[in-house]
DNA sequence: CTTGACACAGAACAAGCGTTCGAGTATTAT
DNA sequence: ATAATACTCGAACGCTTGTTCTGTGTCAAG
């Protein structure tokens, strides 16, 4: 029998453990048991999955309630309940591009991430490449969006007439949040503020889409 | 010895049970067992407990998976994990008085409800005493808050300067946002987009707050 | 008063479950 | 090759926990 064995960090054993315990707490609500993780991760010594647990409790993974049934919880990533948690990326702020979203799929912890009740998402984008900005900036306040800002997108390429997208003007050096219509030779970007004119790009113009904008939070701490 | 026994619905006893396991799912991250449920409401007897919880189950408040340590879980209401349950109380539009937040704790379903992560709500306000309201109309929209927007608001009498409040002028007829400043002999109701210009209303006049803006959630389906 | 539904206690049982120990095998270091 | 380390298995022990059964006191209807 091979063995697979990662010098440092987790093994897929450790992995497959982790995603386990977060998918039968997100499915029955409940942590599984010792004897469970072992079925499901083919183990077939309880001692074995103790094992395991005591080292993503060491790692910091995991903890424990020692002597309690299904005293597992997982600690950072992975929140509990009907949570979505979007990564991050950095800020977006007029004259600065925004930061490329690694396409590898490390986990992000809490610090660089946003987490948004199930409910609150709306219904189609419940896929899990959404990614957040934080809009730095008062630039962006003719859509509606205010400096400290958080705005989660979905990555596209292209966008549909109506939809609000976070743009790179290359010409203009800039990132905006702007309407989209493309119109007959040219893209319009308008304003959601009827005081401010749109934007015409000619088609032959670089116009670099990075998302579409699903939703938008505001924390008001304190403002003006 | 006493026996309360309320005739239809859910006793105390039921409630305070069902409060148990929401409080401590919350903070142990995993259900009760039958034994921590009776000591906490000071229940002699596993088979009680087991009674009530036949009832709570019969009822549709809990779901239960028998056999099965801690597997007791909450249906409705009660959300799990790190959620905050608002409860939205109905629309806010120019011109209609905000619906009274009635003051019975009664509970509230999910439909007339707004969730938030914990990690999102700002730090001070974590009271319980939140509610949100869906913004109608445009009418907002020099606070940078569209329509169809959820607010979030925190009941307050008394605001502080610069913070967003909810007000009823009731003079005007009118319900809105805006930044409140007070001065020497007037209040200032000053929009957050700078091409409007602020509201004085004298001292005398009459001034309702209802409450402070804590949060704006905006979904984006598809605007204009 | 009797009856029966209801609320409760206590004990005992069986299964669930975490823990521990002894032993064996593979991998890596020396 | 040898030792140390990492990993795995199986079984047994004992506490935890859900379940069930018997019995008691209360209260309202017949």
């Amino acid at each position: 029998m091979m063995m697979v064995r990662k010098s440092k960090g987790l093994g897929e054993r450790h992995q497959k453990i982790l995603d386990f315990i977060a998918s039968y707490q997100r499915e029955r609500k409940h942590p599984p048991s010792i004897r469970e993780i072992g079925e499901f991760c083919d183990i077939s010594s309880t001692s074995v999955v103790n094992y395991y647990l005591d080292q993503l409790e060491k790692s910091g993974n995991i903890e424990r309630d020692r002597k309690i049934s299904r005293g597992v919880r997982l600690t950072n990533s992975t929140p509990l309940g009907d949570i979505f948690r979007v990564p991050l990326y950095g800020v977006i702020q007029a004259g600065e591009p925004i930061p490329i979203p690694s396409s590898d799929f490390n986990s992000f912890t809490a610090e660089d991430s946003v987490d948004v009740a199930m409910s609150l998402m709306p219904t189609k984008e419940k896929g899990k490449d959404l990614f957040a900005l934080k809009v730095q900036g008062e630039s962006m306040i003719d859509a509606m969006v205010n400096d400290g800002d958080i705005i989660i997108l979905k990555p596209i390429q292209e966008a549909r007439n109506g939809e609000m997208v976070a743009v790179w003007l290359s010409d203009r050096n800039e990132t905006t949040l702007k309407f989209f219509f493309k119109e007959k030779e040219r893209y319009r970007l308008q304003p959601a503020n009827p005081t401010m004119k749109p934007i015409y790009i000619n088609k032959n113009e670089t116009l670099e889409i990075k998302g579409k904008v699903v939703m938008v939070i505001r924390k008001v701490e304190r403002q003006i």
